[in-house]
DNA sequence: TCTGGTCCATTGCGAAGTGCAAGTGAAAAT
DNA sequence: ATTTTCACTTGCACTTCGCAATGGACCAGA
């Protein structure tokens, strides 16, 4: 998708020189509500992200340091990947981009969990710590 | 850059739908902190967006509703472009991205001006609220 | 052990998007 | 009238994309 290299001083594009395009925050998105740790379980999420793309962005996003791959311990063909600290820094800005989408998209849209919906609307840095006990303990 | 149709029903593919690329939250950067409102400034950025990119960056941005284009009334050459409440609403989102980049980014990188990150910091909600008050009045 | 199935990843290909440079037309500016 | 400015488009080479098919490592059952 995105050249590595930094195009300037700026926060924002540094961010978005890592994952500025449709997919990485989707697998993060899986990887922080979802709790998925698999590629299978990556590749069937509703999107259909193409397998190939998949592969790229789990490996671009283990080389920014935003998740990490091991081989799963109960079989050998699978790895599991799981979030980085770095990674999990995302849950804020996360939360605030599914919060903008959720007031903007056509209204009857299906959408999240409605427990989760009310958990960020509610009591967002209250989620985000549950989230974060899920994820490190 | 992406296709216009969603992807899912989940709010963050569709926030992605719209502006998940490597250029339109740097355009949205540029009108919420910088103040920017013209073409010839946002292609000025260092970040060095192509004009082509930026006029179909402005385009789509207009059409997702978060901006508006409107003749300069001082020059018929120009075009002043401005954010609608829903654009704004994404400052949080952006806010968010900036700080996960200002804790990320390697050490001593210059970065936006000092006062703009403490205000961030210290009180999001405050900055927020003195950027709101810039834009809408 | 052999066979078939699962899993992650790669390859090939046409389509779409990207960056760069040059050019367009309308409207200032001189 | 001529030149310059501005927003935007075009042309072109290159890259990335989505999709389908394939590969290799590994597991499970006969």
């Amino acid at each position: 998708m995105t050249p590595p290299e930094c195009r300037s001083n700026c926060p924002l594009a540094f961010a978005l020189d890592l994952f500025g395009d449709r997919w990485s925050l989707l697998v993060l998105r899986d990887l922080v509500f979802v709790g998925k740790r698999r590629f299978s379980e990556f590749a069937a999420s509703p999107e259909g992200i193409a397998t190939n793309v998949l592969s790229d962005r789990l490996k671009r996003l283990e080389e920014a340091g935003l998740i990490r791959r091991e081989p799963d311990p109960d079989d050998g063909r699978r790895f599991l990947y799981s979030l980085t600290e770095a990674g999990f820094g995302l849950t804020p800005a996360l939360c605030e981009l599914i919060l903008w989408g959720l007031d903007r998209q056509p209204p009857g849209t299906p959408g999240p969990p409605a427990h989760l919906v009310e958990a960020l609307r509610n009591d967002r840095d209250g989620a985000i710590a549950a989230l974060r006990q899920k994820h490190f303990g």
